[in-house]
DNA sequence: TCAAAAGTGTTCGGCGTACACCCATGA
DNA sequence: TCATGGGTGTACGCCGAACACTTTTGA
């Protein structure tokens, strides 16, 4: 992967990018294929997370940091840990030896492998990868795939893991872009947890909240009444953090 | 260790044990002394949290289990992972290089450890160990310690956790026997999470929940009116977990 | 003028909070 | 009889929940 840095073979990291496109929740998916080098046929394809092995000098958290870097072309996002997994057969079963035999890279038998949990604010980036066949897909599409190793159990907790924190970190803004309308924070709200969200009583319950910031400027280029657009202030949200109580929507 | 299981070098597991004694919250630190074999001088002396490398046949949580009754001698106590603790650095302190080479076990120069915190329901645990000195020290004065590594930094996260997931889930339970006087409880939150509690509403609201079952027993051997005995019937709890919202306390 | 989404207020019930005194027991 | 913690009820304010129609814009 990167001449000047040797990888530890018994601990990855796996990066569960998660996205929104104003209708649901998307997460980045690697293809995986291996076709017969003679005969051409396809040995092997599914999909995994995006992930890859430490280094040996750098921090684990460098480590998720490159890896999101080095499959979306994407710094400075938002990144968190949110579990570690070390069952003995993780990467045991059949499908998942045979790949790990085909890549020949080295990699030891029993890896450990950390999760982060990534929140980017578009999923008009630009995906296309020298090395890696990647593509967003609607969480719940996902849920129902059979992804390599034990991705889908690393997946699900992150899904739980973003659900809880939503509820009192102000994270959700990491998903939507700089300027925004209150209808998309509610259709991002109501895509995370799963449930409806009272129109009325959501815009009231933000329209009170001093971080959510009504800007001048309105939607343009839609074919209805444009909405009002609003920005999370950061700094008012961290000088009022005590005096806030439950949830934050 | 235990001489029919491989350790590996670079991944070990750190237990963060807490009890309470009615009073406080306490935790489990284990003493590290090395004495100059020659002239007897004390070379190092100071704490760590109960940790040990993993095998490399054993599951990563099984390998948190193994170390709570290698160090307590206790079994089927509540146990959750916190966290991983992965900068290359975090066993470079001198002293901590001092410890490495004189305990000599082989252990790599970069470790990474996974956080779990143990919920004992008693401080009274025999904790003699012919192999550890280990004591129950105040969460507050631990605090206050130089700990070896990185071991401050872990246990401040897994109170973190702790006072996070005290609210939602009822894990507190596990700090108690199995039968609880509600002010023992009440005494439990406060030490958890800092913060006095309002003793009538504290009971109005805990009568309400159906979980916190009354006995017919009261408590023995105080030199007041005694108290009435509860119980978590966990059972319940599940049963009604759908219709509760908000906090547990 | 139509379609599509934006935007807006009131009522009600329940929950959290503040607060002070009598009770039961063992010493 | 005294000391110690056990045990209890009310009033108020706020917040969450339910609920339907008008407005603005582009097509």
């Amino acid at each position: 992967m990167d001449a000047f840095h040797k990888t530890i073979s018994n601990v990855s990291v796996d990066c569960v990018i998660f996205g929104f496109d104003f209708e649901k929740l998307n997460v980045v998916l690697v293809e995986r294929e291996f076709d017969d080098p003679v005969t051409g046929v396809i040995l092997l394809k599914d999909f995994t997370l995006a992930g890859y092995h430490i280094f040996e000098d750098e921090d684990l958290d460098n480590a998720a940091y490159r890896i999101l870097k080095d499959r979306t072309g994407l710094e400075n996002i938002y990144l968190e840990q949110f579990a570690t997994f070390g069952k003995v057969q993780r990467v045991a079963k059949a499908k998942d030896q045979l790949w790990l035999k085909l890549i020949d890279q080295g990699f030891a038998d029993r890896v450990l492998t950390v999760g982060y949990f990534a929140l980017i604010n578009s999923t008009n980036v630009n995906l296309c990868s020298e090395k890696y066949k990647i593509q967003w897909v609607p969480v719940e599409e996902a849920n129902g795939m059979e992804l390599a190793f034990d991705h889908n159990e690393i997946l699900q907790k992150a899904l739980d893991t973003l659900r809880d924190k939503v509820r009192t970190e102000p994270i959700a803004f990491e998903l939507l872009p700089e300027l925004f309308t209150l209808t998309q924070l509610q259709k991002l709200y109501e895509a995370i947890t799963g449930n409806p969200i009272d129109k009325r009583n959501f815009r009231k319950k933000k329209l009170q909240m001093p971080f959510i910031v009504p800007m001048k400027e309105k939607q343009e280029g839609v074919s209805h009444r444009p909405a009002r657009l609003f920005h999370f202030n950061r700094e008012i949200f961290d000088n009022t953090r005590n005096e806030r109580f439950g949830n934050l929507f």
